[in-house]
DNA sequence: AAAGATTGATGCATCAATCTTC
DNA sequence: GAAGATTGATGCATCAATCTTT
């Protein structure tokens, strides 16, 4: 165990970086172009919808994007400023709904998101390797 | 191509996301736990003495991250604060010296760095494995 | 007290505008 | 004027402190 990387160690730590930053910075650009959502906006929206049609409960959306609450109550704030959400008190805790125009934009977003996930990602993994690099990924995760 | 991903699609970019996201916050919790620098400090400090033993200028740090210059500009701003780099203005542009202070940070992190990017990532890849995903990762960071 | 949520402060990324130097 | 660099504004992530409700 050098106190360095050696060179091939590099070359896939660098690989890996590079493809992380780039396939993150392409999607999100996509959808920002053509939606004016940014990639958490949509995050959130989808949630919304395909958790509670519209109506999720913001410990629940919480513990499903992972993030803390703190970070969470920021974004909504934002969201609900910009008309994306609204947030309503309830017993024990917050309803946030989706508007109007939140679902409009994430309908659009939707095929948008689709198809620049295919094109910076999906497309470019050869089926025979589709598999293990799931699996990888998953247990990377873990 | 419907406008919605399959749930295999689903899966495949949900396990991306995920690792990326813990890779990248793991060996950057690891770094700054260890030795009080972000990643980003890290990565300048290294290149200013990989690439020039302790002095790079502005421009070539700049094409060396990818980073556009107001970035980097104000990354080095914040470093300079710190006092782990200093900058000095020279024909046709900027100097960046490391200081004692960052030198001493950048051999400290520097093992800290290569145990984190290999207990995070480098040995979670079976080795079978190991060559195919350098060439997609790389792929995918065309 | 404990869980859910908000707020304020700080650091970072990005963009547009500006300044400086050749 | 063009390249190199800085600055200011805005949005986002994270942390710690606080408030609220049960």
């Amino acid at each position: 165990m050098a106190d360095r990387l050696t060179d091939e160690e590099q070359a896939l730590w660098h690989a890996w970086k590079q493809a992380a930053e780039a396939v993150r910075a392409r999607v999100g650009a996509d959808i920002t172009a053509d939606t004016g959502l940014s990639d958490v906006d949509f995050a959130v929206l989808t949630r919304l919808v395909d958790l509670g049609r519209g109506t999720v409960r913001q410990n629940e959306l919480a513990a499903s994007t992972g993030w803390h609450r703190s970070r969470l109550s920021h974004q909504l704030t934002r969201m609900e400023q910009r008309g994306l959400v609204r947030r309503r008190s309830v017993e024990g805790g917050v309803e946030v709904h989706i508007t109007e125009a939140g679902s409009t934009a994430a309908a659009a977003a939707r095929p948008v998101h689709a198809a620049a996930v295919r094109r910076h990602l999906l497309d470019r993994v050869p089926a025979a390797q589709a598999e293990a690099l799931r699996a990888l990924l998953t247990d990377l995760a873990t």
